[in-house]
DNA sequence: TGCAGGGTTTAGATAAGTCTAATTCGCGAA
DNA sequence: TTCGCGAATTAGACTTATCTAAACCCTGCA
């Protein structure tokens, strides 16, 4: 069942979807309400900004509002936050993989353009990657019915044994520096690699192909893997 | 000598740019100076709309402005013009190209686009296309010092005799029911044709590989050609 | 239980881009 | 030379998205 008729009828502007984006991704990350002040942070404007952009919100049936407590997405906002995810994702796998964009270089590129590539574009970007599930960092992508497909079981760096051989799956992120930090460390989703060694503050060492690489627990934390022997099976 | 830097700290609003491609549109269509109402028709807003922006684009230094007889677009101005054509063209190449787009469907996609890709993917996309010349539609592209390739000589279908055999170099165009034609007819820039007859009202046939097309005079005069002959030398 | 402080909302202003209505300008014809 | 008409501009209003300042709500601590 496709809803894609849906979207570019319901003309959001841009600002609007950025929104609509902030609260999926701040509602990701743990909070069930989305509040006025973690809006206000996370996108750089004033509270009252934020809160009259949740009346319109609220109006256009994109989110639920309880005053003074914060808002959820509705089905309907779900479904935008959806299809930009979708667009945002794509664009970044196509400009890596088709124009060789550095991974951890493409996301201001794709926030830009994510809101003006048509679903008929992005359809074809799925195409021509053979339609990926996954993006550069690892993110899964939404489908065409923009249903997430569920990622599989991993674990974090910062908990993996020493001695046990682990390949990267996917780089959690907000801004740009800790990608820019890992791209640099040669560390990117595929890389195998192994812990070799945990210091006293956390400073995580790991063997890379071609060498070693130190990374502070803050940025370890940020990389999902799975054990070796697994990646090899799905592989096969 | 490159003055790349300066187009992104312009910071040009979408809109402000849509208007500095209408006046090099309407331009480059004869009128020295572009007036206001023709600005309005182009662009489907009222004259006092008009008016006030290009005060704004004289505030910028963009056209100069003499009241009552309209405005030409000074060096900055055509530069800017020059980097939208540039962004519109390859997209329409890269689409085309690339991504499997009908030549004659690529116009409001690139429209849209044109003003948030930046000049970093804008040249990415040159590379990967090889630094191509023209657009699918056989305009010139201006390279990245924003200089114009001059295009080579062409006369019109319209004017060319019965029986000569020429080769379609540039599909001229403003709205897309043309192209549409076009494209359905199997006319498009490299297809070779040959005029077999002239009717009293200005009704051309050509027959092209595969059969013959009717076209109306409006539509012939559209299309640029060159005789078969020089485009083999060019070829060669 | 009440109040202080922090988060939220309301009120009112600003800038961009658009509109309609009213005014002004310029130029060709009488 | 002047009149009148069409084109251009000015005036003033509206919408979207933003801000600051002020008022309001909620909750945790005394």
């Amino acid at each position: 069942m496709r809803f894609r008729w849906k979207r570019e009828s319901r003309m959001l502007s841009a600002v609007m979807e950025d929104y609509i984006k902030a609260i999926y991704a701040i509602r990701s990350d743990g909070q069930e309400r989305v509040s006025t002040s973690a809006l206000a942070d996370y996108l750089d404007v004033t509270a009252p900004t934020v809160s009259s952009m949740l009346k319109k919100l609220e109006e256009r049936g994109l989110v639920d509002r309880e005053e003074y407590k914060g808002v959820t997405l509705t089905e309907e906002g779900e479904l935008v936050a959806l299809e930009i995810l979708r667009h945002h994702r794509l664009l970044e796998a196509f400009l890596t993989e088709r124009l060789d964009y550095d991974w951890a270089d493409v996301h201001d590129e794709a926030d830009r353009l994510e809101h003006h590539v048509s679903d008929e574009l992005t359809d074809r970007i799925a195409e021509a990657l053979g339609n990926p599930g996954v993006d550069p960092h690892g993110d899964p992508i939404p489908d065409a019915d923009l249903s997430l497909p569920e990622p599989g079981d991993t674990i974090r760096l910062a908990t993996v044994a020493e001695g046990e051989p682990v390949v990267v799956r996917r780089i959690r992120h907000q801004g740009d520096e800790e990608l820019r930090y890992l791209a640099d460390a040669g560390i990117r989703p595929g890389v195998e690699l192994e812990v070799v060694d945990v210091a006293p503050f956390g400073m995580v060492t790991a063997e890379i192909p071609g060498g070693e690489q130190s990374l502070p627990e803050e940025i370890a934390r940020l990389i999902e893997v799975v054990p070796a022997a697994e990646a090899d099976e799905l592989e096969a």
